[in-house]
DNA sequence: GTTAAACTATGATAATTGTCATGTTTTCCG
DNA sequence: CGGAAAACATGACAATTATCATAGTTTAAC
């Protein structure tokens, strides 16, 4: 959005729209065809797909600042993930015609997009690769410490994002008995402590060298 | 490639060079600084990533007429992945520059471009919720079937690309020992066919079927 | 053509993960 | 606050997959 004229951002701004989603909400679901790209202003969301198998998988989780739906845009198909609140959410929605004169028009703005797209295929591959190659014990703990990281932690340590053990085993791509088993051996072995659903890091050196 | 003007053609036909690959050649590794971007005129290639348990896993796999290395030019960071040539393979390589610049220019070309990435973007992410949901064997169904619907199969109906076992069970992300168990049941199921490590495909619909 | 090296095959066993069953705790709402 | 629903926890067992061992086949180089 920085590489955009003041007359662009003027003009995004007279058509963009607030829109406010509360926990669980779904804004869209898979093979939906979207007028518009949403930007959260504030709050957390999942990108889910149904598998074959009738489970649903998070893909990814998206947080302040982010785009969603630039693919289905950009691409012209349905979209082929759900966006699911995960706390109450503010988006701005920013209709489809306005991204894509921009995209054409603004050259800078353009390249932008290419980037963060080039930037969310690689973090896609290399999802793949760890899902491919690495234990469920493993990706429980690389995924407790990228919601670490990225969404960072309350004044008491604790995740500033509260997923259930659910959700954990959708984004792991695990059964949530699993992940709750594993999530209890890392307490037993002091790498995290839990109160109530909410998780703290204990011990982060030894939760990335989990093997 | 269709979406540049005769002028810009003439431009990249001048600065493009050939370059000839070997079976087991190594195009690029990873973690390499790219100075340009190989488009693959005959033969195939597959992308791979050593992980941190020593495996190798490959990505996907590149075909006539595709792009590598396109994303690491967009992102100017290093590759992540490696290419391997799979058979002999002729290639031509056209210049970072020569690429920016087009993008820089051509709008049509540009959102080509874009689109190019937002399918590469969307296949990322199904493959990783295959990796995630399905079970080994189906997902050594699904890349025999995606092998042969994508490269072909000979006059004699075997798959045109001779993958090794050990080349299937990188893609699938399993043991080599597996893949091999897998395709031994595959054959005893009447769903393949092999010759030495030729395959044939010789029950399609329950191929896709399978459990 | 012969022969070593690479690849394919298969059994036995261990480790990981999923499923089902059941009980406890936490959360949320009236 | 109380009670129901949701979430968490854990055991027992089954299924899937990995690992190790060993042997047969094919490929490719000389």
């Amino acid at each position: 959005m920085k590489t955009l004229t003041k007359e662009e951002l003027k003009q995004v701004t007279a058509c963009k729209t607030n829109r406010f989603y509360k926990k669980g909400d779904i804004i869209f679901n898979e093979n939906e065809l979207l007028n518009g790209v949403y930007c959260i202003r504030e709050g957390i969301c999942k990108m889910t797909k149904l598998s074959s198998n009738g489970k649903d998988h998070t893909v990814k989780l998206m947080g302040k600042g982010q785009l969603i739906g630039q693919r289905s845009i950009i691409s012209g198909e349905r979209t082929h993930l759900s966006a699911i609140a995960l706390n109450d959410i503010e988006m701005c929605f920013v209709p489809k015609e306005q991204i894509l004169s921009n995209i054409k028009s603004n050259q800078e703005f353009s390249f932008n997009v290419l980037q963060n797209l080039a930037q969310d295929l690689r973090e896609a591959e290399d999802g793949l690769i760890n899902m491919a190659q690495k234990t469920v014990r493993q990706r429980v703990a690389e995924t407790l410490i990228y919601v670490g990281n990225t969404f960072g932690e309350n004044e008491d340590g604790y995740l500033s994002v509260s997923l259930s053990r659910e959700d954990y085993a959708s984004i792991v791509g695990t059964a949530t008995e699993s992940a709750i088993r594993i999530l209890s051996q890392f307490k037993k072995e002091g790498l995290i402590s839990t109160k109530g659903k909410k998780i703290k890091i204990e011990n982060k050196i030894d939760l990335e060298r989990v093997e």
